[in-house]
DNA sequence: AGGGGGATGCCAATCAATGGAACACCGATG
DNA sequence: CATCGGTGTTCCATTGATTGGCATCCCCCT
């Protein structure tokens, strides 16, 4: 970090990967921020913006980003058809798809699929029907594992070393800022696991959401995702919606081709 | 080319880029082939083992790529993650999605959601009802833009460019192969256009299928994208259906804010 | 007119990228 | 049990692809 350093052609790629650049350049974008100048593309992946460029025209050439008629960049087709063939992602969501949405049609709410992504859950598909309340999670988002249906339901079947990890930190409740005891949430997890279900009562401001989700097994027991409802409370029949939830979670678990000992 | 160039660390990178490189590795993946094993991998990009494992593990670290348990590689979520973020795919499948889902609930059958990449369509969105008639479209599949309903929309409505480069080439009908002369693929886009529908018959060997596809407009009365459903010819009502499609691409323009004009 | 910001082309200096070789491993075959 | 073909992985000397500061152009806003 001399400042000896700073001749014509010095510090080439600064010790980083030029892959790992232009995947930092893919990085950049976000859900406030689908569409970004070259400008804005530089200083947010810490890129000159020569080289800012010279990378994102390599992507755009193969379609990974797209240029709008403005001249900013956005990320592009090419991009989301080689994504879809993610096996953890819509593999999953193409067999739950219609029973998903049998399920729709019955609760008339929105209807959820998420997986497990190291610490946190992710959103793969989400129906909603036209009266249902708004909510801003949005698929391809992420979840925290503890404070949501489906993130309680995740964990609940992640592996030990998931959960422990979890647990070895303070954690706290997403609207509300509360710590939440290790101890209660190691019960809330077992009862998950014995019923089968996850009920989180999300207490918002405006309106307080539950959440029901119930795990989607495949082979081998394996624990490939969940699925629930967002429901606002007033309207919530816990016990009604957690057999509907449950009955779709087997619906889609069998066609997975899960053990029957599961079901 | 000559053997002589046969040394230790000769030709790096043989003139292709880094990032294309990875990216080749990326596109080796298909509907077909969800995980390869590294020497696949190797073999499709025509990449040397050695230096694939290299960029696939830098993938892999970004999330990119995945790796099953039997070690081999997958498109991975965080992929989709980004993926989600572009505007012409799920920016417009999630203003469209609850009006398809209305329609999918009133006809019980395929509802597409598909926009124009370059001389294909791609379908974005794909609501499946249980009882509905397997078809292979697979979401973020591409489709041909003659031959199908929602192509023959998106093509009448594409820019002249577009039209006349695809009918400056001999057409051919997609599951037959049969000639379309290029006059009476003119007329039909002029169809399209007039009556803002788009109504396709595909022969096929085991069930014939009618397409019915309808233009979705933005602002400034461009076309983002059309819906269409897909229905066994049998069970066929083009008259009932064309008026469903149309008011349910006429709802989503309206909320995409397109000119009352249009509408 | 002038100034600030963004986009883009250029180019010499250099270090990250390269692929062959070597090794470990596995399952199938003789 | 040895052999073989195939795969996954590490290592490293060589070198050309990559780099970022600079100059230029363009547009918008005073």
């Amino acid at each position: 970090m001399t400042d000896s350093a700073r001749v014509r052609g010095r510090r080439p790629a600064q010790g980083e990967p030029v892959v790992d650049r232009a995947l930092s350049l893919l990085a950049t974008f976000d859900a406030e921020h689908r569409t970004l100048t070259l400008a804005e593309l530089s200083r947010r992946a810490e890129i000159p913006p020569s080289s800012a460029l010279r990378l994102a025209n390599r992507l755009v050439d193969w379609g990974a980003l797209e240029r709008d008629d403005a001249g900013r960049f956005c990320v592009g087709l090419r991009l989301l058809e080689v994504a879809t063939l993610a096996p953890r992602g819509h593999g999953l969501r193409q067999v739950a798809l219609p029973f998903m949405n049998d399920l729709a049609e019955v609760t008339h709410q929105h209807v959820q699929l998420a997986v497990r992504d190291g610490m946190q859950a992710m959103l793969v598909e989400r129906l909603s029907a036209h009266q249902a309340a708004p909510v801003d999670y949005r698929i391809g988002g992420r979840l925290p594992l503890h404070s949501t249906g489906v993130g309680l339901a995740l964990l609940a079947f992640a592996p030990k070393e998931v959960q422990e990890e979890l647990l070895s930190k303070p954690v706290y409740s997403e609207p509300d800022n509360r710590l939440i005891a290790a101890d209660v949430l190691r019960r809330t997890l077992a009862d998950v696991r014995r019923e089968r279900l996850a009920i989180f009562r999300r207490e918002d401001e405006h309106e307080s959401i539950v959440s029901v989700a119930a795990p989607v097994f495949g082979r081998d027991d394996v624990v490939l995702g969940v699925v629930g409802v967002l429901v606002p409370k007033r309207v919530a029949q816990p016990r009604r919606l957690g057999l509907a939830v449950q009955t779709t979670a087997r619906g889609i678990s069998r066609e997975l081709g899960a053990a029957a000992t599961r079901l």
